[in-house]
DNA sequence: GTGGTCTAGACCACG
DNA sequence: GTGGTCTAGACCACC
């Protein structure tokens, strides 16, 4: 049953992107690995109630970003991790994400030194929650 | 002269928001406070070169959310300062908004420190231009 | 009209694709320049005959690959060119490229050496054509 | 060893296809030659650990092509030497595949020595593994 | 008007 | 069985 993907359809999140999103976390997390096969199209949809073409969708962008491949009349699969994009575009696109973060708080009219704290809280958890790879060696099927 | 809002076509964030938070930043630091009023939205449209109808959603929805009110015949005013979301969701939406910063850092493979730097990078530019002290003035009328 | 794009149904490439390589070669021959509006996609695909959603998923593609960006409710405009993939990548890619050409050629039964004469000619006659974009500076609309 | 064919799952040809080009090249080559025998389909999925299906359709398609013909209950096997396509239809498609693989490069902004040197690399490889001179002999039976 | 997402269902290529 | 492409047509968000 690999990993349990759930989407939430009422978000405004488009349902693909939560795919993508759940399939980038769990190979970040190490919950999957290289080689790992991904729920075929057909299940997948079956299991969440979706037409085939979004997972379809889904399944092709994490294929464009180096996340997965495609083996025809296989199935799609995690590929070794690789760095696809650019220094350039990594720090374009994180600052996308940046700025999202930060029009949020502003939004709801949060200090920045507490989006600083929140951040930094966040990201010592993940420190001590991921030496990540060799803890995860005994998880093989 | 106001306000000085400024909007950046080719972001993701739809413009009608980015008038929207950006009212709301200069509410929450001061910037602008209860009964100044917001230019009008054929004044405002005209300066940023938008579409009228943009401008006159993002309002809709600063009324909407209790940040602001129309007076008719008069204009748009902001109201007394009140917290429109609890603590509680405030807190739970930023949270969100931080796991998504980080999943996308842990995606693109971008160190914790340099998420960091990046986001305090971003913030310091805010500061920069934000403190505009209670000299607040209405532009025109 | 901008530049003329055309499919030729009945080839063994997606027609999504044979839109991607054309719009990719127009920038880089010089024929489309950044700020550069693509026709939307309902004119397009009604141009060509075809679903408004295969000419969607070209578009798609090109904004992905940081060729064209979407500017909500405006259209699809050609962006200023970035290098949107890292060198592995890059080189992967070219790689990808050459297998195919080399298994064409095998295929063909066409000496290597044959191989190397044509792709040189092809090279040289590059160069000659393009010295690119000053001599494009009058074709502004 | 007979052919030696070896075939890469994961790349963007299909199996059956890298078997007919990998056949055509052994012919054109001179490591196989008419009367020559092909492994039986049976033996040949065995070795390279393929469905049976997958060899019987690149069979068939040499068959078709007139590289190999079927002899009912012996075996398959090269035929004489006869072009399958004209010089012209054959310089064609070369023609094809160099645009092909040049405007992938231009797209991904790689220099035109660097494209030369990388097919000139490709080449060697390919001159290394093939000059198994007409010391030809089928394997097995 | 623009693009973005999703559904439904068809057909093809590959193994 | 697998994924890939295409069509048809709906609904939404944004300008």
């Amino acid at each position: 049953m690999g990993v349990d993907l759930h989407i939430s359809t009422g978000s405004s999140i488009p349902i693909y992107r939560q795919i993508v999103e759940q399939v980038c976390h769990a190979v970040v997390s190490g919950a999957m690995r290289p080689e790992d096969q991904l729920p075929s199209v057909r299940e997948l949809a079956e299991r969440l109630v979706l037409n085939p073409n979004t997972v379809a969708r889904a399944y092709g962008q994490l294929v464009r970003d180096g996340v997965a491949e495609a083996r025809q009349g296989k199935g799609v699969f995690i590929t070794e991790r690789r760095q696809v994009y650019s220094d350039a575009e990594r720090s374009r696109r994180l600052d996308l994400a940046i700025d999202n973060l930060v029009n949020e708080a502003l939004f709801l009219g949060i200090e920045p030194a507490d989006v600083r704290d929140a951040l930094d809280k966040r990201l010592r958890a993940l420190k001590r929650q991921e030496p990540r790879n060799p803890t995860h060696q005994a998880r093989r099927s």
